[in-house]
DNA sequence: GTCCGCATGTAATACGTTACATGATTCC
DNA sequence: GGAATCATGTAACGTATTACATGCGGAC
């Protein structure tokens, strides 16, 4: 892909596994280069550069999946102000809940119509069906607590 | 609390809603008390600095809550592992995947263990509560999927 | 008197975000 | 010819991580 494409790419569909803003495709595809782990193809219109990557980019990737223990530090801003929802008034605290759910529904909904489309067929679409599932079933359980917690608030 | 205080808080319970590193918490305690958000209450043993919230930093703090707009762009490296899972051996997919399960579980039975504690009193343990029961629902909704996917990659 | 845990700090480096700057091509 | 979109790049700033450095106090 050229560096636009992944722009793209990370305002879509990829956003919901990982995101990254354009300022950072450019310095980061020069140094994936410089490392040997992609490599460049072909100049296109206006000089879009295109790049795949190298079997020692391949490589490197299985051994980061295979070996690499996931880093587990979370950041949930969400969860953050619930921890300190006590703080405000009760009503705010409901108000910022029903926000929430409606962005969980908003991503469930997106997710479910990736989902509904044509069964994945390549190695490719098999594994990014599985981030789509996990996607559903995280959405789900948010909403589910939203609801619950909506419930809660009320009562304080 | 002290410093030292807060980076045991993030090595134990707070985790799992935000985490934070030793080399952080000082320089941020420096900035919070700079700005006048928090202050400094007393100096204990060892030069222990005791630091608690001003008015002006609760204040801020519920600015924060009811009218910042939470960042939505997701950092997940079990699911960007699972997009290329389709490159590895879907042995080596698999043994990751039951990795992340038996994580999953660990995380969820800390989680229960602090759920089937005393009941919450204090309007803080109220909210603390809802992220612990936000934690257990997300757990459970990672072991079913992991339990699934592990099912999906047998098959490839 | 030695070890462990309490306690603070910072320097170097890396990573991420925002904002700006620039220009080419296509479509109407 | 003007607008929209394709396309790349970087500078400034802020935040995060790693590693190192140092010292006090309590227990035995």
């Amino acid at each position: 892909m050229t560096g636009y494409e992944l722009t793209k790419a990370f305002d879509r569909s990829v956003n919901f596994v990982w995101h990254a803003v354009q300022g950072q495709i450019y310095p980061e595809l020069s140094r994936l280069a410089a490392q040997g782990l992609i490599r460049q193809t072909s100049t296109g219109p206006r000089g879009a550069k295109r790049f795949e990557t190298t079997e020692e980019g391949i490589a490197e990737l299985r051994r980061w999946i295979t070996t690499v223990e996931p880093t587990r530090g979370t950041r949930n801003e969400t969860l953050l102000r619930m921890f300190f929802a006590y703080l405000v008034d009760p009503a705010d605290a409901e108000v910022f809940l029903c926000r929430e759910a409606d962005e969980y529904r908003r991503q469930l909904a997106i997710l479910e119509r990736f989902a509904a489309g044509p069964r994945p067929k390549t190695p490719s679409e098999r594994a990014s069906g599985l981030t789509v599932d996990a996607g559903i079933r995280a959405n789900k359980a948010r909403i589910e607590w939203a609801e619950a917690a909506i419930n809660e608030v009320r009562t304080w």
